[in-house]
DNA sequence: CATTCCCAAACTGTATTCCAAATCGGCGGC
DNA sequence: GCCGCCGATTTGGAATACAGTTTGGGAATG
């Protein structure tokens, strides 16, 4: 219990960082994040109680912040709540799991396109530096970063759409699939890097069609490794 | 001013509603929807500023339902905060707008492919009876029913894939498109109802591929219908 | 013994009040 | 004329209070 986000509980914020580390300043958000991640993560299992009282404690915050972000969650669809029955872990089936993947390969080749069309020098900078470092990884096979380097990229890519709203949805996909799937990195992490070098070409080049397709293909080539966790689908009571 | 969701402002509910009227229990949900109301319809321009003051008196609650329900059209899309600067409604640029037909015409086909593989017999009689009356309504002229039963059809429709986040995103996306644009209905009522009783013959046949081709053209002939309200992209300051 | 009904505890939903922090607009100094 | 500073306004959050619901357990009953 008790992780502490800047604040204790029962103190004033300028009682605890007075040394000036520039604690988080918005609780909501911060909460909201450290919800999802601990649902991502799977601290709360699906269909697990979410309840107010106990989050606040958990971050250390007053309820009104926890159900702002309870209210985000549940439009996010991490969270499911009922009248005046609280806030449940969302227990998706595998056929929402299934159209999951559906849909990021119906959007993903979309918003390469228009991130061809649209990236600005920086963004392409940052691709191609991604890019540089997940083909050094693989070489070294410092495998361990890739996770987060392929997430990077796709995150860059998505804002590199120009649409915020395009953006956040598929990041909100990509989190949603990375709870409910496990990635067989098996020797995927070259040849996904490989696809990602080819993507941020076609972008550079400003290339829309060509971006479509190899982000159509990437994605495809990607949902052939993902594998259910188990766990989804599997009705269970009580946290 | 004073929309009196059921409650005067300064009074508590039990002095309001003795009546028994039924007011609505809940302001929260109920605040959000009345926002993001008056969003679509106009009476807050974007860029507007909405000041929480100003939305609890408007609706007649205190302040903490209105920031719950901010936070939910923040993560939809038609809200934007600055950390400390409030929050004023989106500004959505011709590219993200055009963006939003594109979403919907790629997800709109999947929808009504898993519609037909996953509908009940309950969701086919509410979508007969839609396109029955749709078409009824077309022939006696009827037209100014038609935009409500249209968007009942397509939200019968959403819900009937089975997939909860993918009916929600497409219900808002529908709702965003028709915030920004202004539809041609010329003499698109009947072809359009035509379509809908063709889609949903397919999906009475749970003939999936069918009512996939069938969504995807109907998309695409309403997107041709589909004109940018002029306001939009134009910035105004205040409300 | 099983079933049903009812009640009390727990929790949500909202209001209210208070306070700190940050933004924004205008004012004065340079 | 430009820059920086100050104060009014507003947001973000805490704490408290209370009504209305849901829920689970226990008592009464067949």
């Amino acid at each position: 219990m008790e992780y502490s986000l800047g604040m204790a509980t029962g103190k004033t914020r300028s009682e605890v960082d007075g040394t000036g580390e520039a604690a988080r300043r918005i609780s909501a958000r911060t909460v909201c994040s450290a919800i999802r991640d601990d649902i991502v993560s799977g601290f709360f299992a699906p269909g697990g109680r979410l309840t107010e009282e106990l989050l606040a404690k958990r971050y250390g915050v007053s309820r009104v912040p926890v159900r702002e972000a309870l209210r985000t969650l549940e439009s996010e669809g991490f969270v499911r709540t009922r009248r005046h029955a609280g806030a449940t872990v969302a227990e998706p089936t595998e056929q929402e799991a299934g159209d999951l993947l559906e849909m990021r390969s119906l959007l993903e080749p979309l918003g390469a396109a228009r991130a061809a069309q649209r990236r600005t020098q920086q963004q392409l900078r940052v691709l191609s530096g991604l890019v540089r470092l997940g083909q050094e990884r693989c070489r070294e096979g410092q495998l361990s970063d890739l996770p987060a380097l392929d997430g990077w990229f796709h995150e860059t890519l998505a804002q590199a759409s120009g649409s915020p709203g395009l953006a956040s949805l598929l990041t909100q996909l990509r989190r949603k699939i990375s709870w409910m799937y496990a990635v067989e990195q098996a020797g995927r992490g070259p040849g996904a890097w490989e696809e990602h070098a080819a993507i941020t070409d076609a972008v550079a080049r400003r290339d829309a069609v060509r971006a479509r397709e190899l982000a159509a293909a990437h994605v495809a080539r990607a949902t052939a490794a993902h594998r259910l966790k188990h766990a989804v689908n599997t009705r269970r009571d009580r946290i």
